[in-house]
DNA sequence: TTGACAAAACATACCGTTCGGTATGGAATA
DNA sequence: TATTCCATACCGAACGGTATGTTTTGTCAA
């Protein structure tokens, strides 16, 4: 039974791939199951021999981004600076590499389908909020760190200003889909940084 | 002609309306043209006289949103003060002061469809752009007077910071609808005031 | 009477979902 | 080993529902 669920798990691991891809481009609602299927290279009885719905792939297609967004920042360079402060500016200027190319390159599944499936399908949204929560944690640890190596006082939670990097991404990308430049994307996360620079800065000259 | 063109108008206005509340609260996809017109009290004969197919509304519905919005801001009271920087910062003092209630009631209309529809409806996606662009560009002429009478020298356009308002601000929204929690939204536009404080800041203790 | 607007019924297209059926490959039995 | 059996993966035509858009008819005001 090894090489059949092998299989399966690599059928599955298509339309989810699939789901990621289309969503980020065009949105839930405007990825229908036959796109989903043309671009798996599957044909709707395999879709729905995997999912039982629509959307539990939407639920999936959330948990999954998580997973391969997870390993990708697990594995960054961006955690290797000796100094806390260090890192945390280390994954800002990290996600600012990563901007580049097609939106749907960059951008974030998990902002796309909150926005849109908030009211409509709350489980959804709710998988997708998990993922951003749960990305922004990561961050926690080392921005506490900072917090406890720096001599001020914050008016602010390390989970606090670990959620704003992800608001400021999220808007960021917003604007490159309003405006169709990514610059908007580079712009936010560039005030980002400066922002988290001057709260720890010692003085100002 | 005027009666009729008037009830006209007065139709046609319903109709946006029920626009922008649906819109915001479901999303473009799934706010039917049906629950259009159930929302505004009329038909669908009557919507298709005044807009010739869903996607027209939507651009419309985009234009209205910077209407409203635009008489909204222009009569706050946050033109008043005298120094630049403190129309600034009353202007991030209305925004966190107007957020309350259900999410649909602060959120932005030109920011969900812009996500939602970028790729699908380009001409939707422009006109919410459009409206977020122009919004913005009513914060530059204070930002820059505030730039002007700082001593500092910045390395962005006055243009450049109105737009990371904006972005702030969507990306909160964004948060919010993640997390159900308008406190996303709200600590977006606190650590907003707190960036602007320290760009402009003349020294620190 | 004319013309703009509104209502209701209708036409068409698409989308999610179902369902009967096929193929494959391993387990069981002899 | 050969044969049977069964579970799983996969296929694709068809169905029911719903969405947009049209047509037809009605209404009201000038």
């Amino acid at each position: 039974m090894e090489a059949a669920s092998a299989k399966s798990h690599q059928s599955r691991r298509k339309i989810l791939d699939a789901a990621v891809k289309l969503i980020r481009t065009k949105g839930y609602a405007a990825t229908s199951v036959d796109d989903l299927c043309v671009q798996a290279g599957l044909t709707k009885g395999s879709f729905f021999h995997h999912f039982k719905s629509k959307n539990e792939l939407g639920e999936a297609a959330a948990r999954h981004w998580t997973d391969t967004t997870s390993t990708l920042f697990a594995g960054a360079a961006y955690h290797l600076p000796e100094r806390a402060l260090d890192r945390v500016l280390a994954y800002i200027a990290f996600r600012r590499s990563i901007i580049g190319g097609q939106l749907a390159n960059f951008t974030c599944l998990a902002g796309t389908l909150a926005q849109e499936l908030h009211t409509t399908h709350p489980a959804i949204a709710h998988a997708a909020g998990m993922s951003i929560t749960s990305h922004a944690s990561t961050l926690t640890a080392d921005i506490q760190a900072a917090m406890d190596e720096s001599e001020k006082h914050f008016p602010f939670s390390a989970q606090g200003l670990a959620m704003h990097t992800q608001t400021v991404l999220q808007g960021g990308f917003v604007l490159a889909k309003a405006t169709g430049d990514k610059r908007c994307a580079e712009d936010a996360v560039d005030h980002l940084r400066r922002y988290v620079e001057l709260l720890f800065a010692k003085e100002t000259p």
